[in-house]
DNA sequence: AACCTGACATCA
DNA sequence: GATGTCAGGTTT
């Protein structure tokens, strides 16, 4: 029997150290080394024992085996968080495809030097005439770093530890020293920096509906029983999720165990959190891509240590360090921003649930517009399913029109603002109530539509529509069908056949000439960029410091304007050409949250949707607020094309240098695929598509190229995932080609 | 972080 | 030579 290998992560905080270390492993610990194991190991010249986690086992050395030493110990006592976290980064490698390295590096944040979130300080702890019958024998030795130090040290009572080291020149061996003669002492304060800022708490007493109280009940209920299924919380737009969640974590708080709740990055807003924190106080610590690294490192002690009880925050918030975590929420769970774009490329409703089930915790995944994915599972009976089918308090669901902008153009309507539309702005304006129009930029990215007749050039063989490329040719995404582009329709013969688009800045100019002297804010990349962009526009907005807000699919998420009453939907369909399956599901979760934004006060609201394809069922549905029929009509096409959540695809991206070792690289791997197949007995269960071209088939002269394979069991893509890994390993023929692997995965590549 | 090393400095 | 200071490097 072959000897085995441990790689093992350094307990100790430095970036230095901030790295694997192989171990070999003694026989008799064979048994107990396994992946998050806690070790002790002899580390150092001095082979000091210091602690250890196991992150990755294998039989072959990577260093020289005369230098390897073995394991000393595995500790098995109570499982600490560490231990929990690498065990889950294996399972995201497991379960995403991705390097160890990449799944530890999003699990285990960077250790940051200590001296940034550190005070230490020095003090004289002898007596002052000791200190100067000692300062005068180091005099006479000629210690000069004693000297300064003393000398510093009878001037100021306490010294920043720093300061000492870096500006007066003192090793840290000086400092050592005097403190073992027992001259001064060190002590060390951690200075954490807390990104929420504290305000005075007015706490406002939550009283809930019945449906509200109900839910909470049975939720309460159960958990107190012990049974931590996930639970999908279906509540129509204002219907009062906040609420539920808020009175889940009070009980899981007092309880004594932490709570983790997950929401996209854009709605991170200062008005979210200060409902969490009027109610929790300064238990509470948010989580953002604005803090710096030593921030993020602080937050992470903070919850290690016990001193927050609640994390919000964007995905990587789910690898908050609690001891105990009972429960885990993640608010608008249908958002893409929930899977991650770099590897590894783990969903964070799939890692949310692994996790609780770790550490025995409850999940609940709340949605207007649930992903077909957990509205699945909830039919499936794998979560429970609780629906809040009513706006809570004075709000009640806006009246929707749909208008079919072909009509408009027979009506010789040209503008952008369908005649209702207009009326209703006008009508508006007038009564000094407030608009949203609402441009979903998306479908920007350049496909061919006819103005006459709302036809879309489509893929003859995979139902996507084209995108029209620089060279003038359009090109399917996912098979790399080509075609020219044509001069007149294909289904009517209109000449007015182009690539589509309109940005928010020709709809805020449409918007002046139209409507001249009402004042207009507008939300888009450019008007954000700047920091707190985001907040101000929406502050102003909230102040009725303007009329009318435009934007892109920001403004829908999750904000409260009690008296916007009208929402305008330039162009609804835009979305649903996207090139990729998810396209209809992106239409109806962006109208339903536009809609969402109308009547949220005590004025009822109105939705105009503009759109060519008034028959399209998305949109159909959107309208009537009919979840139910999107999903049954959706679920449909997703069964009959082999798409999610029906099956599940394996998208293989492999990127090179050059171009021609990418396309070997890719025909290769397609081939080893396929043998892979039909050696296991899946061929005729499963869909291969490409290589082809990826659509960003050149990134900063890096080529692409894409493999799909669609199959109905998750289990059987791991393991061709792990056969393709394997041989992309052994072969020469992929050196300069990297190859990623995303499952199901959220953008077309 | 804790240790080791090596280059210097200062004494008697 | 003995002893001390201090900066820099290494840890499997």
């Amino acid at each position: 029997m072959s000897i085995k290998y441990a790689d093992i992560i350094v307990d100790i905080s430095h970036e230095n150290l901030d790295k694997t270390y192989q171990y070999s492993i003694p026989e008799e610990l064979l048994a107990k080394a396994v992946i998050g194991a806690r070790t002790l190991v002899p580390f150092g010249k001095g082979n000091r024992f210091i602690k250890g986690y196991i992150v990755n086992i294998s039989s072959k050395p990577n260093w020289k085996v005369e230098a390897i030493k073995p394991i000393h110990e595995i500790i098995t006592d109570a499982l600490v968080i560490e231990s929990q976290l690498i065990h889950l980064a294996y399972w995201i490698k497991e379960t995403f495809g991705a390097t160890m390295n990449d799944a530890l590096k999003t699990v285990i944040p960077v250790k940051k030097s200590v001296k940034a979130k550190e005070k230490k300080s020095i003090r004289l702890i002898a007596a002052t005439e000791e200190a100067h019958e000692f300062l005068e024998l180091s005099k006479k030795k000629n210690n000069r770093g004693r000297v300064r130090l003393l000398e510093e040290l009878l001037k100021e009572k306490e010294l920043d530890y720093d300061l000492a080291v870096n500006k007066l020149n003192i090793a840290r061996q000086t400092i050592k020293d005097l403190e073992h003669i027992g001259i001064i002492t060190t002590d060390a304060k951690r200075l954490y920096r807390n990104p929420v800022q504290a305000t005075a708490s007015n706490r406002k007493d939550i009283i809930l509906s019945p449906e509200q109280k109900q839910i909470v009940e049975d939720i309460i209920n159960k958990y107190r029983e012990g049974i931590y299924t996930a639970c999908l919380l279906h509540g129509v737009t204002g219907s009062g999720k906040t609420e539920v969640y808020i009175e889940i974590i009070a009980e899981v708080i007092s309880q004594g165990r932490q709570v983790i709740m997950l929401i996209p990055e854009i709605a991170l807003t200062y008005q979210t959190v200060m409902r969490f924190y009027n109610r929790f106080g300064d238990r509470v610590s948010i989580m953002n891509s604005r803090l710096s690294q030593g921030e993020r490192y602080d937050q992470y002690l903070r919850a290690k240590n016990g001193d927050i009880d609640i994390m919000i925050g964007p995905r990587s918030a789910l690898f908050t360090p609690f001891e105990d975590l009972g429960l885990i929420i993640i608010d608008e769970e249908h958002e893409g921003s929930y899977k991650s774009e770099h590897p590894p490329k783990y969903h964070a409703r799939e890692v949310a649930i692994e996790r609780a089930r770790l550490s025995g915790a409850g999940v609940i995944l709340g949605s207007a517009t649930p992903s077909l994915e957990a509205y699945y599972k909830a039919l499936q009976g794998e979560y429970i399913l609780y629906t809040l089918p009513t706006r809570n308090g004075d709000g009640c669901l806006p009246d929707i029109w749909v208008e079919d902008l072909r009509e408009e153009l027979k009506k010789r309507n040209k503008s952008i603002f369908s005649i209702r539309l207009k009326e209703l702005m006008l009508d508006r304006l007038q009564k000094k109530e407030q608009i949203m129009l609402f441009i979903n930029r998306r479908g920007y990215a350049g496909f061919v539509s006819c103005r006459s007749c709302g036809y879309v050039m489509k893929c003859p063989h995979c139902d996507i529509s084209l995108t029209a490329h620089n060279n003038g040719k359009l090109v399917c995404h996912y098979c790399g069908h080509e075609a020219a582009m044509p001069d007149k329709c294909p289904s009517c013969s209109s000449k007015y056949i182009a690539s589509f688009g309109t940005g928010t800045q020709k709809v805020e100019e449409m918007v002046r000439k139209e409507f001249p002297g009402a004042r207009i804010l507008r939300m888009d990349m450019d008007t954000t960029k700047q920091k707190d962009g985001h907040e101000k526009i929406l502050a102003a907005f909230s102040n009725q410091e303007a009329d009318i807000l435009v934007g892109t699919q920001m403004i829908v998420k999750g904000h409260d304007f009690p008296r916007v009453t009208l929402v305008g939907i330039l162009a609804a369909d835009l979305s649903l050409y996207a090139s990729d399956y998810r396209a209809s599901e992106r239409t109806y979760q962006l109208l339903a949250q536009a809609a969402g934004r109308a009547g949220r006060g005590k004025l009822p609201g109105e939705v105009v949707i503009q759109t060519y394809q008034p028959e399209h069922y998305s949109i159909v549905a959107a309208s009537h607020n009919d979840y139910e029929g999107f999903y049954r009509q959706e679920m449909n096409y997703r069964k009959m094309l082999m798409y999610p959540p029906a099956a599940h695809i394996l998208a293989v991206l492999i990127a090179a240098k050059d171009e021609g070792k990418g396309l070997l690289a890719s025909e290769l791997i397609s081939g080893a695929t396929k043998e892979w197949l039909s050696a296991e007995g899946f061929e005729k269960e499963t869909v291969v598509i490409g290589p082809a071209p990826a659509s960003l088939s050149r990134a900063n002269d890096i080529y692409r190229f894409m493999l799909y394979i669609k199959q109905l069991e998750y289990r059987v893509l791991i393991g061709l995932k792990n056969y393709l890994e394997g041989y992309i390993n052994y072969s020469e023929q992929f050196n300069g080609c990297t190859v990623q692997f995303d499952f199901d995965p959220m953008n077309s590549y």
